[in-house]
DNA sequence: GGACTTTACTAAACCGGTTTAGTTGAACAA
DNA sequence: TTGTTCAACTAAACCGGTTTAGTAAAGTCC
């Protein structure tokens, strides 16, 4: 395709390889300022463009990240990705991204895969399955950053949302609507702190405010089984909810899913607040109140964070968290009677 | 990172590079049976993995394609996205995602910034704009492959849905419903041959049903200012249209946000049928009636005819027409009166 | 037993850059 | 006049592989 190479260049300029090289790299004093007229010149005619390739071969870098992703078609997903590949691009960086679709085993061959591939560093959003494998890479000098998700501690360099806040800020405003039923709804968080935080905003939030702690108000969901009790069954158990607080957009979705069919009506029936924002929710039959996360920012710092460790391999390791803010839209209502 | 390379391996194997070299790339008859064995041994025992980048240096190649698309955030992109992913890692290919975020110029700063990179190819959803600067590139003979977008029909190689009988298909079933005045709500289309498709495939099917085409029924939208004409005029225009059909889905959202703000009811005082899906369609106040393009589907086809191009310079072009359907919702009924 | 193949390798050039260690000629100081 | 410094370069090694041309030893043929 591109087949102008320095020695090209050299040849037309009557300098050497090495000259010319050194022009490349802005090292101007090793030369004359005719030289650099020449090599200007012959570097236009030709239009040359150097092959990063072998710079980097030499320098044994990529300049390229990569990013393993559960699916890049969530909305918030792409969002980050977005994040990442914007700041990438202000320091020549690219990024690849691999996608997992919550698969373990997939996850483990995409950071091999990264790993082989020689990248500068890596972004995952992890399952926590495979932290054996990536403790291995860091250790082999494999800059890696966690985000969304945080299982047992061990990851060294993250940034997450405020979870606990959020999930505080979040059961307050149902709180303050007076509710005092509040049913979590939650994929098991004993093993994943992410998650855990969240319960614990949840629980801060119940304590604050003097509300008991009802265990039956926790319900779980399950990626491949959904819910371990039916939200109607839920609704109409003894634990009586007045308001669901969902943990996460694929719950959320699952919750309004089966609320519509059982015809249940938001906000009268219950009020429901979710985590994760929502795509074109204002033309919801029901507006759906979330609490947001920032996606995008999480990207952009997540990459910043990685760039960092990147250039300066002595860096201390870093947890970020970024804020949510509750998007008031039309599902909470305060409780009947 | 990774320190053990070939020369590592050569030796603790007591063989020489080329021969190393030769058993990583299958060549067994080369050597003997012992031979290979023992160089299987030091691989294991070192951990060895070959450098792709030194490999592709000499080979001349990235294993690497670009992606230039708008917004990769957007719902059908990011499954496009997804697609040409998938498609990817089938054989052993990475891509780089450019966004261009609709403007011509970051689009023209992508291509050179792919083709520096010196990716094997190029998957665009071209704005139009620099079908010049394209075409250089596949005159020094980078792959292109096009998509989402025609425009002067230089476009060579293509993968587009039947923007044509997808449109004469929403527009017939608005007929059948017993629509006579539908409005076609679209962007420019003068230069760009996806868009005019569309507008053809809507002439078609009225005519089929020998309904006069009114030029007052032909609507348009621009991204920077909107619509040229405000949808609550349109309705009440002397044109008086029973059904809006619009061409895409930043069209059909701000479409919904006027009617939503006017109190416009559908489908009691307007019918909707919009191009492309949208996103948890089932919760809306009205889910709208689509036609729905197969984005998954057109990015692994554009890989798929990209990779081909790459490995057969000789090859034709081509043009392949996926087709669309119609997800009926309930956004459409018949005309009042 | 000498010529011709075949087997099983290796040396060295090559991909397109970067970098280090010299080299050359002019200017300057003692 | 000689030694030293400096400006302005260049040759060659290097990055980590692939590939081509070549070679030594063993096997085959007549």
């Amino acid at each position: 395709m591109i087949k102008v190479k320095l020695i090209d260049v050299a040849k037309l300029a009557s300098v050497s390889k090495s000259t010319v090289s050194q022009y490349l790299n802005g090292r101007f004093d090793y030369m004359s300022k005719e030289t650099q007229v020449r090599i200007r010149a012959a570097i236009k005619e030709l239009d040359y463009v150097p092959n990063p390739i072998a710079r980097n071969l030499k320098a044994d870098k990529t300049k390229t990240i990569g990013v393993i992703v559960r699916d890049i078609t969530g909305f918030d997903t792409s969002h980050t990705i977005r994040g990442v590949d914007d700041y990438c691009k202000t320091s020549d960086y690219n990024a690849l991204i691999y996608n997992t679709d919550f698969d373990p085993e997939i996850e483990a061959k995409s950071l091999e895969a990264l790993y082989q591939l020689r990248v500068d560093g890596i972004i995952i959003a992890s399952s926590g399955k495979n932290n054996k494998l990536i403790s291995e890479y860091i250790n082999k000098g494999m800059p890696v950053v966690h985000f969304q998700l945080e299982h047992d501690g061990s990851e060294k360099n993250l940034i997450l949302s405020d979870y606990r806040q959020a999930a505080f800020d979040a059961t307050e405003y149902l709180i303050q609507l007076g509710h005092k039923k509040i049913c979590f709804v939650t994929q098991d968080f004993k093993n994943v702190k992410s998650r855990n935080e969240r319960y614990l905003g949840y629980a801060a939030a119940l304590e604050q405010h003097a509300i008991p702690l009802d265990p039956q108000l926790i319900q779980y969901w399950q990626r491949e089984t959904g819910f371990e009790h039916s939200p109607k069954n839920i609704i109409e158990s003894s634990a009586a909810p007045t308001a669901f607080f969902s943990q996460h957009l694929a719950i959320t979705t699952e919750l309004l899913t089966h609320l519509n069919q059982e015809n249940i009506t938001i906000p009268d029936d219950i009020s429901l607040i979710g985590f994760d924002d929502i795509p074109m929710a204002e033309f919801f039959k029901v507006p759906i109140t979330v609490v947001k996360q920032e996606p995008y920012i999480i990207g952009k710092e997540a990459t910043k964070l990685l760039l960092e460790n990147i250039n300066d391999k002595n860096r201390h390791f870093q947890k970020i968290m970024i804020s949510c803010s509750i998007t008031q839209r039309q599902s909470c209502a305060p409780p009947k009677g």
